[in-house]
RNA sequence: GCCCAUGUAGCUUAGCGGUAGAGCACCCCCUUGGUAAGGGGGAGGUCACGAGUUCGAUUCUCGUCAUGGGCUCCA
């Protein structure tokens, strides 16, 4: 008897009972056969070779279906692992998923540890295993307890320990088997798999790395080697440009260039000195900000940067964030401590004094600076430091008023990441397993979160228990020029502070309430997002945020008078503006200004001295022709004021 | 914190057992130029720091610190 299976164009079609996903590629056409890899029964990626049964819903993928990637990465991942244990015959293979363009394996390699020119021979023998055509096999393992004894033979521990978690799941082995049939390699691995590895063609293996044993620092060390593997040549010269395009990017590299920050050995890692060119950006940025919230009604607060431990203890920090706080100094005999977060500071402004129901609600703002230890191993320029600013507020209102609060913190993000030219995706975590408050404290948060969400018509995925134990929680991931994605802003409804704090105001009846208090950053940190922001723009800050806005260059000294005049006229417009009367040619010091990725540069000869125009050079278009200053400063002081982003 | 790698003038880097060379930047001189490098000269390095091996260490070994890539965590 045959059996139905539905075809991507709604079509059904009828095959031979015990028919698989070949099977049925070759019923529909020998060319999608040849070209077949894997198969997508019921929208679940599976290997070719799987059985259909009737009714299924059945896609045959070839390489031009972008799910058959992850089929190619995960057989290339078996394939270095075979080349590793043909090489390394000690090397004991841990785990080789898939991962975002790419692939890892882990390995314990008693006696050796991985080098560059090991990625090199590696390569060289996978290239020999693929093309050797070895076909990846499927084999349900009959007797559990056998296997585990043969990988305890051969010595394959974390095999050993993956096996015995999943006896009862029937767990599957995949066969390399070579063009004889023999079996030359196997994994434990629950697939799916190419047929054969010899679509394995355009891999490179990128880097060695460290790594533990289940991800558990008191486990095995391994060693982890990351590579990324494509169906064809330009996909993977396309892969490669894109990490040195994110390269070029770094932020690290370009603040060597536009002299943006530093750390010192002598001051102490993860603490960022901000340069005059950065601190102009961020200073442009911090004005921008407060404006914003001063429309919003925000009011703006300063806290003390170090308080008695007795704040932390009633906050619970010293409970549950103690291993991010510093060791406390010693004051007059009273333990203090650098704060770590601005919330308790804040409430400590809320609770100096009675609050109606008619002050809420009240939004507290603040610029605030915290210091958390961050494991040496973790820091990472500007991204991940010890010391830094958060844009942080906190909004104290009435459980009536949370919604509205909340619409009004999603209106101030779209406001601000769309001016910096991000766009955005909205996460809503829920209630995590570990949590506190009662279940209809968490309904009255996470319901105001979503509805405000909706309001806004923001599209959202819902992590389910992704929030923290304390708060459910928006998060929101931006994504930047070159389509990487950043932490970006978050918003919290607390449920546990106000309890701990007593934090109340008085209501229309009389009596005491508990308020409900939102934390919320925008920009998160300002380290970290200025940090973010050179990558973003790969340094060519739009012109309202340049450090220096425009550059003017006097041909010769003689025509510095005029060039003084225009620069005195953008000073008083506001205009970032230097002269540059150094006596280098005039093409010298454009490539400078271009270098130092300045948006624009006034040429001022004879010509324009003469005719009481100005010559103007944008950095990405070039040479704008001549103008009226006039005509330039009113341009430029648009383009300032409503922050273009050029180009 | 753990694993691996790296650490030579402000920056990018060559060298690698016999106490360092380049390009750019910097300073001086000449050049006054039409939209991404005009020419010449000069100064600048206890080769991250500390021990050890050696007749001799920037070079080899160990330790420390920092940086980088990961693990883990988060703003």
């Amino acid at each position: 008897m045959g059996l139905k299976v539905q075809l991507p164009d709604g079509s059904t079609r009828e095959v031979a009972a015990g028919s698989t996903g070949a099977d049925l590629a070759q019923a529909i056409a020998n060319s999608l056969y040849r070209k077949a890899v894997g198969v997508l029964i019921n929208d679940e990626l599976k290997d070719l070779f799987t059985p259909l049964k009737d009714g299924d819903k059945v896609q045959i993928l070839t390489a031009e279906d972008p799910p058959a990637l992850e089929l190619l990465r995960h057989s290339s991942a078996h394939v270095m692992a075979e080349a590793v244990q043909k090489l390394f015959p000690d090397a004991k293979i841990a785990i080789g998923p898939t991962i975002e363009d790419g692939f890892y394996y882990d390995f314990e390699i008693p006696g050796h540890t991985l080098s560059t020119e090991d990625l090199g021979k590696i390569e060289a023998e996978m290239k020999r295993i693929a093309e050797s055509d070895q076909k990846l096999v499927r084999f349900d393992i009959p007797d559990v307890d056998k296997q585990i004894a043969d990988f305890k033979a051969q010595g394959e521990k974390f095999k050993v320990e993956l096996l015995t978690e999943h006896r009862d799941h029937s767990p599957t082995l995949y066969l390399m088997k070579d063009k004889e049939g023999n079996v030359v390699w196997n994994d434990l691995c629950r697939g799916p798999h190419l047929p054969s590895t010899k679509g394995i063609k355009h891999f490179k293996l990128l880097k060695v790395s460290g790594s533990y044993w289940r991800g558990d620092e008191n486990r095995e060390t391994l060693q982890r080697i990351y590579a990324t593997s494509w169906w064809t040549k330009e996909d993977l010269e396309g892969y490669l440009h894109r990490l040195e395009e994110a390269e070029k990017r770094d932020h690290r590299k370009i603040s060597k260039q536009l002299d943006l920050f530093s750390v010192h050995e002598e001051v102490g890692p993860g603490l960022i000195f901000w340069h005059p060119n950065l601190a102009t950006v961020r200073n442009t940025i911090e004005d921008f900000w407060r404006a914003e919230h001063r429309k919003r009604g925000y009011q703006f607060v300063y806290t003390p940067h170090i308080a008695s431990e007795q704040l932390y203890a009633i906050s619970g920090h010293l409970e549950t964030y103690a291993e991010n706080m510093y060791s406390p100094m010693d004051i007059d005999g009273q333990a203090y401590r650098a704060k770590p977060m601005n919330c308790p500071g804040h409430i400590m402004i809320y609770k100096s004094r009675l609050r109606s129901y008619r002050d809420l609600p009240v939004r507290f703002a603040e610029l605030g600076t915290v210091y958390r230890y961050e494991r040496s191993g973790v820091l990472h320029g500007m991204l991940r430091v010890r010391g830094f600013t958060q844009d942080d507020s906190h909004i104290f209102c009435t459980r009536e008023q949370l919604e509205g609060e909340i619409m009004g913190v999603l209106d101030l993000i779209d406001m601000l990441m769309t001016t910096f030219g991000y766009t955005y995706k909205a996460y809503l975590s829920t209630r995590p397993e570990k949590s506190l408050g009662t279940d209809e404290e968490w309904e009255m948060a996470t319901g105001a979160l979503e509805r405000a969400l909706q309001k806004r018509n923001l599209d959202y995925e819902i992590d389910e228990g992704g929030g923290v134990f304390y708060a459910p929680k928006i998060d929101i991931k931006l994504f930047d020029a070159i389509g990487r994605e950043w932490q970006g802003p978050t918003v919290q409804v607390d449920l546990n502070l106000p309890k701990r704090f007593d934090v109340t105001y008085i209501g229309e009846d009389g009596n005491r309430h508990e308020a409900v208090m939102v934390h919320r950053a925008v920009l998160g940190s300002m380290e970290r997002f200025c940090g973010g922001l050179i990558e973003h723009y790969a340094g060519a800050f739009p012109v309202w945020l340049a450090p220096t806005q425009v550059v003017v260059i006097p041909i010769s000294d003689r025509h510095q008078d005029a060039a003084d005049k225009l620069t005195q006229a953008l000073t008083e417009k506001g205009v970032r503006v230097h002269v540059d009367k150094r006596s280098e040619t005039m093409n010298y010091r454009i490539r400078e200004a271009q270098m130092q990725q300045t948006p624009y540069m006034v040429v001022l000869g004879d010509k324009e001295v003469e005719k009481n125009e100005v010559s103007v050079r944008h950095r990405r278009k070039g040479d704008l022709g001549t103008m009226t200053p006039q005509l330039f400063v009113d341009k430029l002081h648009d383009e300032i004021t409503n922050r273009f982003l050029d180009e």
